[in-house]
RNA sequence: UUAUCACCAGAACUCC
């Protein structure tokens, strides 16, 4: 079982989550017992599926299997039922539970915020006996996600004041705060903080105050960091060449992508955005035009609404209506 | 042997 267990965990990890549920049918038609772990396995790939349905069926499980005493494994179904939509079924479940913990409410808090009720969010966070700076990281980054960055920012405050310490995954939420804000000042403030804690190694945090100098109209800043980065993402790339195209720095923007793909980085479609992004600002049809070809050709990667928009963009800035309009009633997709 | 919670980038319109 635990050969099994681990290829489920892996199939579960990867990016055919479907593979660990065919895994797992197989595992019980060779009439084996599945163990706590197989069920957090395969209720983690239901997930990150959205298979609430299959998902409640590896619930009956559970409890068919006597597994209802084991927290962690409880967790995880109000996880996958959460995740899943199922906001109802999840609350039901954790209203029963004989017990919880910290992760339980965590959970239940995070899911709120992602289908957007930061009230039901919040009610919970002030009910939960004691609070992780996991908690406090979600409601944090709920808000901010939200589009509530004032609130993220209150919230952090208290945060402060009761005295827990914030880590990487915090300050990224109040940064992306600050970004939203143009909050500068705290911004910089989390900045001088994360540099005493050593986070400033970590390329998430990186990224978030790329973003955030670039957002408050501190190009050089951002700059800075990027070029001191000791490793980079592709996010922290199509930050800064979104940034530049953001601040009319278009000839900057095309110089910084071709020494990315001169690296061998692979751009994704963000990164196209910020690319197509700049040619429209500074006029540059053909090169626009040159770059949209070669994403699909030279990346495979198909373009999206937002890319025939920024094409469209392009065109109409260029005072080429005509073309246009003609480019939209033969977008293979249904313009909106 | 293995398991559960939080975090990063993107166009156009409006406002700033």
């Amino acid at each position: 079982i635990i050969l099994w267990n681990s290829a489920l965990k892996s199939l579960a990890e990867g990016d055919s989550p479907c593979d660990a549920i065919r895994l797992f049918h197989r595992l019980c038609d060779a009439s084996l017992t599945p163990d706590t772990f197989t069920c957090s396995f395969v209720l983690k790939a239901c997930s990150r599926l959205m298979e609430n349905s299959i998902g409640r069926t590896v619930h009956g499980y559970v409890v068919r299997l006597g597994f209802t005493s084991d927290l962690f494994l409880q967790n995880t179904i109000v996880h996958m039922y959460s995740s899943s939509g199922l906001m109802d079924d999840a609350q039901r479940l954790f209203d029963k539970m004989p017990q919880r913990d910290v992760v339980t409410w965590n959970i239940l808090i995070t899911q709120y915020t992602k289908w957007g009720e930061m009230e039901a969010a919040h009610e919970l966070f002030d009910q939960m006996p004691e609070r992780s700076v996991t908690s406090w990281t979600a409601m944090i980054a709920g808000y901010v996600q939200c589009k509530k960055p004032a609130e993220a920012i209150r919230l952090f405050g208290q945060m402060e004041e009761a005295g827990a310490e914030p880590n990487e995954v915090t300050v990224v939420g109040v940064l992306a705060a600050c970004a939203d804000l143009g909050a500068m000042d705290l911004g910089r403030r989390v900045h001088d903080y994360l540099n005493q804690c050593g986070y400033q190694k970590n390329v998430r945090v990186c990224n978030t105050l790329i973003d955030m100098y670039i957002k408050c109209g501190c190009l050089e800043v951002a700059q800075k960091i990027f070029n001191e980065m000791q490793e980079r993402t592709i996010v922290s790339w199509s930050a800064m060449i979104g940034g530049l195209a953001m601040h009319g720095k278009a000839e900057e923007a095309l110089g910084l992508f071709s020494k990315m793909t001169q690296i061998g980085l692979r751009p994704n479609n963000v990164t196209f955005v910020g690319l197509l992004h700049a040619c429209s600002h500074m006029g540059l049809v053909d090169e626009g035009r040159r770059y949209f070809a070669s994403m699909t050709r030279d990346y495979g990667i198909i373009p999206k609404i937002e890319h025939y928009g920024c094409i469209v963009d392009l065109l109409s800035r260029a005072g080429l209506l005509q073309e246009a309009y003609e480019f939209i009633k033969n977008m293979p997709i249904k313009p909106n």
